[in-house]
DNA sequence: AATGAAATATTCAAAGC
DNA sequence: GCTTTGAATATTTCATT
């Protein structure tokens, strides 16, 4: 339980929100634009990551661009109690799954996919029925996006498998 | 149809590992890493930007340290046949919505909804139920997430509302 | 906590290979 | 297209208020 209080004030949100659009400001660029130094700003910069607020800086990546272009939710059901822990395990061991969460109502669990394509989200899928205790898989593919895709670590998933017939060439 | 041939080779890829793991490195870093010179680190990853691939730098922030302590997936089914376009619009009237795609299945869209707390969500959802051709929506909460959660950027969505009863306290 | 100043690094553009 | 060079900026530490 408890939110602790919180470890910021509004200098550090301005902070947070700049960095946040973009991670590669100067220091300094952030302070002028916040009535700081830009010695203010590291410290405060510092302080933030300490405290786990801000957990990292990372570049935002078209996953298209990387040769992901088949994207789906899917909902897992699993026999028996699932302890969460075990479906953890199972889900470290498709580097497909960029997105894993317990949830409410039937689904004991559901997972965000990313494959080349098609193909390869089937292979994905049947990969994961296989596993141990998964009953029943229902997916929902993503056809276009309402939103400008938030950003998504596109390169921190292994590239995609240059299996000839799978991978697009990425030279 | 069709993709284009991939505008980047291995060490752009390299660079791309690089920039996500960390935003702030700087091109002599990277160009250490994978030997280049810090010029041609540049360059790159001016052409990756140029070329869309790179899309942006962002920090990552742990949502629950900004105040969203509740996160749900919501379905929306539509009167008639639902045309993206005004769908897109709607999504954009609320600022908990932090994504949202088109999908298979029953359902017209799938939002990503985050919100203060269990009380906050509600009067989204409600929000949402009122919009012109919104027929009926099923939530599923988020109870807990079985992989270290992928980047978000918490803090380009607007700070929570500091309505009293609502937002907790950032000072 | 914020500031200012000095030492060290980084970025960026020009020129050559 | 990469490297080197050098000038302009940015970062970081430390002393000061």
């Amino acid at each position: 339980m408890s939110s602790r209080p919180p470890v910021f004030d509004g200098l550090d949100r301005k902070i947070i929100t700049a960095l946040t659009a973009n991670a590669r400001s100067s220091f300094a660029e952030i302070g002028a634009a916040i009535g700081l130094s830009a010695t203010a700003v590291k410290r405060r910069v510092d302080r933030l990551r300490e405290a786990g607020v801000i957990t990292g800086f990372t570049a935002t990546v078209k996953p298209s661009a990387l040769g992901w272009r088949t994207e789906a939710y899917v909902e897992v059901y699993c026999d028996g109690a699932a302890p969460p822990r075990r479906l953890a395990e199972v889900v470290r061991n498709h580097p497909e799954i960029s997105a894993a969460m317990t949830v409410t109502g039937g689904a004991d669990a559901l997972l965000h996919v990313r494959a080349t394509d098609v193909e390869h989200f089937e292979e994905v899928l049947e990969r994961i029925r296989t596993e141990p205790f998964i009953r029943k898989t229902i997916s929902y593919m993503v056809l276009s996006h309402l939103l400008p895709e938030s950003p998504e670590a596109g390169a921190s998933q292994p590239a995609p498998k240059d299996t000839p017939g799978h991978a697009p060439d990425m030279r």
